[in-house]
DNA sequence: CCGAACCATCAAGAAACCATCAAGAATGGC
DNA sequence: GCCATTCTTGATGGTTTCTTGATGGTTCGG
């Protein structure tokens, strides 16, 4: 039934008629949607998914009889994209993967760019740091001298590019703030390891950050 | 009071207050969209949706009081293209039809059912939220509010970007209204053993969700 | 080799920030 | 119109973070 509306819908359809079967033209088609009954014969459709997922990324769709929270939640924790509770109208179904396939983000919308840099990676939108795996627990201005910083890796900063692209071209106060804050980034990438010169001063100029091993 | 809201934001508005009146009302003005409660005098709201969809393909958002999932499933069978579960935000009704007329498949499904990061589960258009297996009591703008952070759970949303997505940008006063709700959020997560820092502070900054472990 | 400029670090007071509580205002349900 | 819930504002206290000033070491030019 399935096939025929999916075809009508504009959609080449392969079925198949148990898990190991599935999995198999999987394997072989590569296709952009799999729709996935939970009510096997042979496997689990729980387990046909996680399997999927260890070789595809493709949007899987469950189809479940019962409505019950478990299975939904089992569902989307094994990678499923939706789900789909039955009885459901073809329309529905339809439009689910319509949904589907115009979303753009999947899993990548959880993730956010992230600069690296040599052993460092910082993550602007969570304002975390990483040196290797170790996170950092920078203050708001530490994190904003470091973003500063690794915008341009190789490029030398003054104090006066510093202050204005953290505090504001406004700002009144001594330069010399920025040495204190530079001094406590590198305390606490000296605390998880980092490189002794991550942040390089260049004399007479200001800092940048030292070249990557 | 629906009515209010609606016209604020724009639209034209006729409202019938039982099922007879309001599917005769339908098929006069032929509207874009159709508001029905699923609690009608006289004729059952799933009655009134099915008759709709005889005649006419406008966008047809339920309205239910209570959230069993019987009612979606239900509602969602007889063509209604979403639902809401009260209490909800204006502003998140407002957001809904603006979704729905933007969606080019109509389905409740374009606007993927769950979200979900670490133990936090909320059900979007049934506006309910679970740790773990626990319903949370929040008020419209708690939940309001988390549903922004779980848009994104690894971003930090400074109090500035909550209060344009939950309040609207127009909003003038106190950014210090969102700590006093998330204090709330916590506080009623806490109740039902949820993670210590499922939202963490990001001093100088703002709030994001905790890393899910 | 000496002095001046420069930088790193420390410490302490000042400022900013956040959590929480409480009370009045607003809102929506009946 | 009244009542209960929810929202907003204000005040307070504790904590973190920022800034400044002082001190001592280092580098570089003369």
């Amino acid at each position: 039934m399935l096939v025929g509306y999916l075809q009508r819908a504009g959609f080449a359809v392969r079925a198949a008629f148990d898990g190991p079967n599935g999995l198999q033209a999987v394997r072989d088609l590569d296709p952009e949607i799999v729709i996935l009954d939970l009510m096997l014969p042979g496997m689990d459709g729980l387990e046909v998914c996680r399997q999927i997922r260890t070789f595809s990324d493709c949007y899987v769709l469950m189809l479940t009889a019962r409505a019950e929270e478990t299975d939904t939640l089992l569902g989307l924790s094994v990678g499923a994209d939706d789900y789909m509770t039955k009885p459901f109208s073809p329309r529905e179904l339809i439009a689910r993967i319509g949904a589907l396939r115009r979303r753009p983000f999947k899993s990548a919308a959880a993730v956010s760019p992230q600069r690296t840099w040599g052993g460092l990676s910082l993550d602007t939108a969570g304002r975390e740091v990483k040196w290797a795996d170790q996170f950092l627990d920078l203050t708001r201005t530490e994190f904003d001298i470091l973003s500063v910083l690794v915008e341009e890796p190789t490029k030398v900063f003054t104090r006066e590019d510093i202050l204005d692209h953290v505090w504001g071209p406004g700002w009144v106060g001594d330069s010399h703030v920025v040495d204190v804050h530079i001094a406590h980034i590198r305390r606490k990438l000296a605390d998880v390891g980092g490189a002794p010169d991550s942040i390089r001063s260049v004399r007479g100029v200001g800092y940048r950050l030292g070249d990557p091993q």
